[in-house]
DNA sequence: TGTTAAGCGAGACGGTACGTCGCGTCTTAAT
DNA sequence: ATTAAGACGCGACGTACCGTCTCGCTTAACA
């Protein structure tokens, strides 16, 4: 008898939340800015989710492209690939703002981390493929538990990037693979 | 010639921070409530310091406590124990949350960041007196970097714990740790 | 379309502002002050008042009472009658600061004196009556400005009262009112 | 042994008040702004002066030239001339706010009242020694009290310029000059 | 084909924190 | 002992967002 939620309004508020977000920052991500911004009304948007937070983490989800598993046929080149689409990305600025918010807001709210994780791990399955094609070729020690893998390779980028804050040259990059390469290696 | 920034007021505005942050987490920490609990007030609070961020970093420094570099003569004992104290602390999710919401902060404003890479630096340094330990006793290839060599072995922890938000058990640290070994070893 | 500024919200500023000026005189008159006594949050203050200053000049205008134009056939009579009330009215020292400090502000802020105009423009209607009646009579000398004659009337007591800070004695007030009446008269 | 107060200082805060408050009006005055401005401590400042308005009415009374009474023979033109020298300074909206605000303290600080009152006899004492001599030449009815016939004169000026903020045009003047003439003229 | 309950935009509501300002007092080192 | 400098506790300021609520209007599902 009633009537069912706008999916109008919910398109106006992810894009909204989008442009928030890539033109200020995180720090520009605010219910009313979204609403203001959008023409939907506050009430509206908290019909839709339950906070604003839900509101943000679907529209960056939204946002994000899906990337194919590269095959070069060797683990090193399949690896320098991947980072150097994960450091073009992880150059700018916003987006490690952006995704260091979304952690926090994802230790805080476990409701929200469970939405996170998925989200994650949908960016995760490149590598994973990719270890298990190495793996499969001889080039990666099988005893080895691919999730620690994943951190392996991962893990050193991560840290100097989004921790350390510093750039992460090409040269560094080569190093780092090479080096990851011969930890995964088998004995 | 004035009078100086008075280091009672600074002591009262660390301890009440520390107790807030310990007691109701990060979210109950507020400039407002830091005035009520310490008794000082908010205009000198800010003559302190800039923002409650940098507050909020350096009471939290005050708060760890100084970690020495181990020296067992191996550098997997050394990394050991190390990974050990880091997993400890790391495993608190309140201290993770800290963390991220340095992070978060220090992506943002750069004078923070300055700040902020202080404190890691002292963070870092015993890692890199036992890798250049090590080094020294041949078991790490000195053609490496030290702070890529640090990347590697802080890395895999650091994405697996605080990025990812999953346990590390002593098996997984075990694992990783040999890894890390076997990449730092000369050819 | 939205929701109109509530009526209960604005009697309950109102109500406190009035309390508030009674009992601690203009000093204790404070938007925080206003707000904790009232219950009404700040910002809800501030959609219904553009500043503190005009919340109490509403408040205040609200609190005077109309006062009707005397009407005795004697112009001498009439203006004894407002005269004493008038003098009544000013002779409470609260009532002078506050009319002082409406004085203040309306000199720096235009939109406010625009306020003000209107309420000082109710006072003088009776006086204006009373002014033209006599006229009408042939007890004043038709070609002078009402306006003028008004400030000729007003103009003595103001002096004395509020500039002076001086008591207008019943005797005072006779004895301006006559030379007003002479004043004014047809040659 | 010990030092007197320091007549530099005294004259740099009264130059600096006359400067703020001929600059920014009456609401940039400030116990912080003098004390930048002019370089002399708050607590100097303290020493030498109750209260800012202490300072302040200093500062203004040392800035207003002493005005010397006409003396044409004629009270209507005396007047007309101390009128015209009246009106200009009036006219001045700074000037305006400047005399309302000190006006609005001398209601809440008795004190300030007394030093306030002092300055106001001084202004007042021309207008005084022309109605005295009005009154020796027979044009002024000599049983009329001289503080009276002084708020006979100048009431009305002060009513319309300062409380309805009305502009005084010379036709106004002469009017009100006449009128006033005919209601101190001996019967 | 009405009827009607829910969605909608708009934005007011009570809160709470923010960062700033001015106050009058107090502490320091220098004169 | 006074000075310049400025930190101190205090408390008001005006603004921003939060999540809830109250409006009057519109619209889709049901009767």
């Amino acid at each position: 008898m009633a009537r069912p939620l706008s999916e109008t309004a919910r398109a106006k508020m992810l894009l909204a939340t989008q442009e928030i977000v890539m033109l200020h920052g995180l720090d520009g991500f605010t219910i009313d800015e979204v609403s203001r911004r959008s023409g939907v009304a506050k009430s509206t948007l908290y019909r839709h989710f339950r906070t604003g937070d839900e509101l943000l983490l679907v529209a960056v989800d939204d946002l994000i492209e899906e990337v194919d598993a590269p095959d070069t046929g060797s683990l090193r080149d399949d690896l320098r690939e991947m980072l150097n689409t994960f450091m073009a990305v992880a150059g700018n600025p916003k987006i490690r703002q952006l995704f260091v918010s979304i952690l926090k807001r994802s230790i805080t709210d476990p409701e929200f981390a469970a939405t996170f994780r998925n989200v994650k791990e949908q960016r995760h399955a490149p590598l994973r493929v990719v270890l298990q094609r190495a793996m499969a070729r001889g080039e990666v020690d099988p005893s080895i538990d691919v999730d620690l893998a994943m951190h392996m390779v991962e893990g050193p980028f991560v840290s100097k990037r989004m921790f350390a804050d510093e750039d992460v040259t090409s040269r560094d990059a080569d190093v780092l693979v090479e080096l990851v390469v011969r930890a995964l290696a088998p004995r």
